[in-house]
DNA sequence: TATAACTTTGTAATAATATAACGTAAGAAA
DNA sequence: TTTCTTACGTTATATTATTACAAAGTTATA
């Protein structure tokens, strides 16, 4: 699951080092933007690295935004297990990193038993900043 | 919160009962289609009765699909809590209701003791038809 | 080396999802 | 009635994402 950055294609580097270097979430769009000067020009070749880094867990989608995040979480070799706190007002989001309610959601069994492999979950309410 | 179903608008009933009639999340253009008997012609006469619908929980949007399913959990007053497991294989979508979760999810705190009004969880599988 | 297999890239076109803007009509409430 | 608000219809457009196909680069191995 966990890959080193230097296995990276020379498109994915480029998209990751953009998302990296945002404090916040980005869009697909914006990010076409952005690196339309280091010569990508075309959708797919956004969506395709996005794609790919997603997988590997290097970044995050952000579902209900439709934008994309770093990984800053080091104990989130699990790329299937992700939790934000968003922000509704100035949209500021944040990875959660707590092994209490990563092992709670990991350990969940609903009442049919079905064994997940993954989960998503995002919490909204009103940053400190905008209260 | 809670609103019943007489207070509900033409469109929105219109909306509402095809999304109740299926047993699957239903994406927004798949309801214009099948409204557009009921002379819903465009896109924002579906998107304005999602929104309300989403708005007072007679119906949820499952974010990671882009598509809205009928809220049949019953202790669902709460719009803005929600729950739900997710077939990779079929895309056999259920909405989860368990009051251990929600309770443990309300009250979760993060470290900066963001106080959150809202979750959205997207659990993801392969469900036992499909094992 | 060669040559096949595979991955990544570039590009154009298009599909799918969602909203803006504006005017009209209907309903509630004053 | 007048005012206020919500819903409606319509056109156009914005935003997000994928399909399809050819070219170039990489890796494996014969
Ligand atoms: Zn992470
Ligand atoms: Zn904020
Ligand atoms: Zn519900
Ligand atoms: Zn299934």
């Amino acid at each position: 699951m966990a890959q080193k950055q230097e296995n990276l294609s020379k498109n994915q580097k480029i998209v990751l080092d953009i998302i990296e270097k945002s404090a916040q979430p980005m869009k697909a769009y914006s990010i076409l933007f952005n690196v339309q000067k280091k010569g990508l020009k075309a959708p797919p070749q956004v969506y395709r690295a996005l794609d790919k880094l997603v997988e590997i867990g290097k970044i995050h989608k952000i579902e209900s935004r439709n934008a994309f995040i770093a990984c800053r979480n080091s104990a989130c070799t699990i790329a299937n297990a992700t939790a934000f706190s968003i922000c509704e007002s100035c949209e500021d989001v944040k990875e959660i990193s707590s092994s209490k309610l990563s092992k709670y959601l990991s350990n969940f069994q609903d009442k049919e038993g079905m064994k997940y492999n993954k989960y998503n979950l995002e919490f909204f309410g009103i940053c400190k900043k905008c209260k």
